[in-house]
RNA sequence: GCGCCCGUAGCUCAGCGGAUAGAGCGCCGGACUACGAAUCCGUAGGUCGGGGGUUCAAAUCCCUCCGGGCGCGCCA
């Protein structure tokens, strides 16, 4: 990264400053400071407060010690070019050309791994995401849980993780049995017997699209069986019916998981039961009521939490904690979940369940998101799956498109609850950002088909002339270029997948910017070279980009 | 009431303790005689919810109040 270069030469004038005595003793390591673009570009390429953070520590002004850090500045000449103290003290830096040069060089050298750090170095980290109930049809919501887990795995992925996707399957308990008494009475409805669907069935279409399939293919025949087995019958077949669908929904959005984990096995494996006695063993687990409860006060929670209720069944959280402890044991050294703010209450006790066990909690993070208000010309739309008057995921991806979907639910921060009026995204799907980002590509693509047809040569990143971009635009888009590592560390540090989407955004704006004033393909052939080399090093990182997010990076629109 | 999250332009939202707070949409006015006008340039629009505090520096951190979302179940 470049920002991690500046960082080093700064750190090196300082100690070489203090050294020559121009500085009293500093602290090792340093202090944390910045090294970033300014607002303004007339402040030079990046700014550091190095002498800002410094400053109150040394007991000097910021200005001296800036002083003392630039006169012992030993940057090298294709790293720096010049900086200087502005303002209360920040030190303005002007980057090399050559500097700028040798990271085009390495977009093209590096192509798709261009961005990508070995950070994590290999450390396997699972990532939990979707994970909706198998009773329905993936709704809007999972759209946006979706997108963003699998944003988040592709960045930690691009940062040097061994990144695991995974769904967990809750295809066992009350609301399965549910399902599979609403198929049954439209499976015999279907066959003309008497029926009564029951008052807390699933009402969508899905479930007599269900029983339609099921009796296409075994025809009457589950009548042969006890009702006690045709509806264990119809559960399993339900089950896999919604799990194919939602899957091949989860494909068409750019999703494949690696695992499909089923809750059913945690207690047919005996792992609910055994993590339940290990519990216990700790002393942190208590009767009361006729139901067992967790200590989970002990551990930060604001109560303590039912584990198995009185009528001996297992909640689903005795069900959550074996599971984590599973992922645990297969060796991730670090648990991602991706929940709904709903469920923001149930962190604490999972968390604090997997500390009593002796995992550190830090190990286990959970991304949160707000829930998607789905609205229709502004009108709220109702989304229940008991009512049946839900989106469902599937259909907005038909209506919007794949790569705006994908875009649009990554581009806002996951915390903030999010509109998308269904209408307003058809209307205005052709002035979606993501449209923006991909004009950009294509156009690019578009200038390489053309110099192709002309018989231009293919541009030589090692060979051509990258002094000859002198321009502002040629400049600032050689800058932003560049800085998509920094881009995806920050991204996917802080699990805030919507900075590639900003990223993308400014990345297009910069060449349309630059398109507008530099000519690609000119009589000058040393130019051109040149100019080749920059606006293919912008495609590189705009697919890079659009890569990591899921859309297409679309060659023609 | 308690916990977590959010409050930034008319609307939807970016914004990393840092310099004059940004973009898209919408409004108004301009720009194709060579690489794609799905683009570009310009104009207008702000008490960063209010008030304190910390700091050389606060939209950003802390406290408090107001407004909103979600949760607070032996549902998942």
């Amino acid at each position: 990264m470049i920002t991690r270069e500046l960082r080093r030469v700064l750190e090196d004038a300082a100690r070489r400053a203090a050294q020559a005595g121009a500085l009293p003793t500093l602290p090792d390591p340093l202090p944390a400071f910045e090294v970033e673009p300014p607002r303004d570009p007339r402040h030079g390429d990046y700014a550091a407060n190095i002498a800002l953070v410094l400053a109150p520590i040394l007991g000097r002004p910021p200005r001296t010690v800036g002083d003392a850090i630039v006169r012992n500045l030993r940057a090298p000449a294709d790293v720096l070019q010049g900086a200087t103290i502005a303002g209360p003290g920040f030190l303005n830096l002007r980057l090399a050309p050559a500097f700028v040069h040798r990271w085009l060089r390495s977009v093209h050298a590096e192509d798709r791994r261009f961005g990508h750090t070995d950070l994590g170095g290999g450390r396997r980290v699972l990532v939990e995401y979707v994970s909706a109930n198998p009773t329905g049809p993936l709704h809007v919501g999972a759209g946006r849980n979706g997108a963003v887990g699998e944003t988040v795995a592709r960045l930690l992925e691009a940062l040097g993780y061994r990144v695991s996707r995974e769904y967990y399957v809750n295809d066992c308990g009350a609301q399965v049995e549910t399902l599979a008494r609403s198929v049954d009475a439209r499976y015999l409805e279907l066959l003309g017997r008497p029926a009564e669907f029951p008052a807390d069935g699933y009402q969508g279409d899905y479930v007599r699209e269900i029983a339609r399939r099921i009796q296409e293919t075994d025809g009457a025949g589950l009548l042969e069986l006890e009702p006690a087995q045709r509806l264990a019958r119809i559960e399993e077949l339900s089950l896999r019916m919604m799990q194919d669908e939602i899957r091949s929904t989860l494909e068409a959005f750019g999703i494949v998981f690696d695992v499909w984990f089923s809750e059913r096995t945690l207690h047919e494996s005996g792992a609910v039961q055994r993590c339940i006695e290990e519990l216990r063993r700790r002393d942190l687990l208590y009767e009361q009521d006729g139901a067992l409860w967790f200590r989970a006060t002990r551990f930060g929670d604001d109560k303590d939490r039912v584990i198995v209720r009185s009528d001996g069944r297992p909640t689903y959280f005795a069900a959550d904690i074996p599971y984590h402890l599973n992922k645990y044991a297969r060796g991730f050294d670090h648990l991602i979940d991706v929940w709904g703010m709903d469920h923001v209450g149930d962190v604490a006790r999972l968390r604090g369940a997997l500390e009593a066990l002796g995992h550190d909690p830090s190990t286990f993070e959970v991304v949160l998101y707000q829930h998607v208000r789905l609205r229709n010309e502004g009108e709220a739309v109702r989304m229940s799956k008991r009512s049946g008057e839900f989106v469902t995921l599937r259909e907005l991806v038909d209506a919007v498109g794949r790569d705006a979907a994908r875009f649009f639910f990554v581009a806002t921060n996951p915390a903030v609850p999010m509109d998308f009026d269904l209408a307003l995204a058809r209307r205005q799907s052709a002035e979606n950002p993501v449209y923006y980002v991909q004009y950009a590509h294509a156009r690019i693509c578009s200038i390489l088909r053309e110099a192709q047809r002309l018989g231009v040569p293919q541009p030589d990143a090692e060979r051509a002339d990258l002094t000859l971009l002198r321009t502002p635009e040629e400049w600032a888009l050689a800058r932003r270029v560049v800085a998509l590592p920094e881009v995806v560390h920050a991204a996917g540090v802080r699990r805030e997948p919507q900075r590639l989407c900003a990223y993308a955004r400014e990345l297009a704006e910069t060449f349309h910017v630059f398109y507008g004033q530099c000519r690609v393909l000119t009589e000058d052939r040393d130019l051109t070279a040149a100019r080749l080399v920059l606006v293919d090093a912008a495609r590189r990182v705009l697919r890079n980009t659009l890569d990591l997010l899921g859309v297409a990076a679309v060659e023609r629109m």
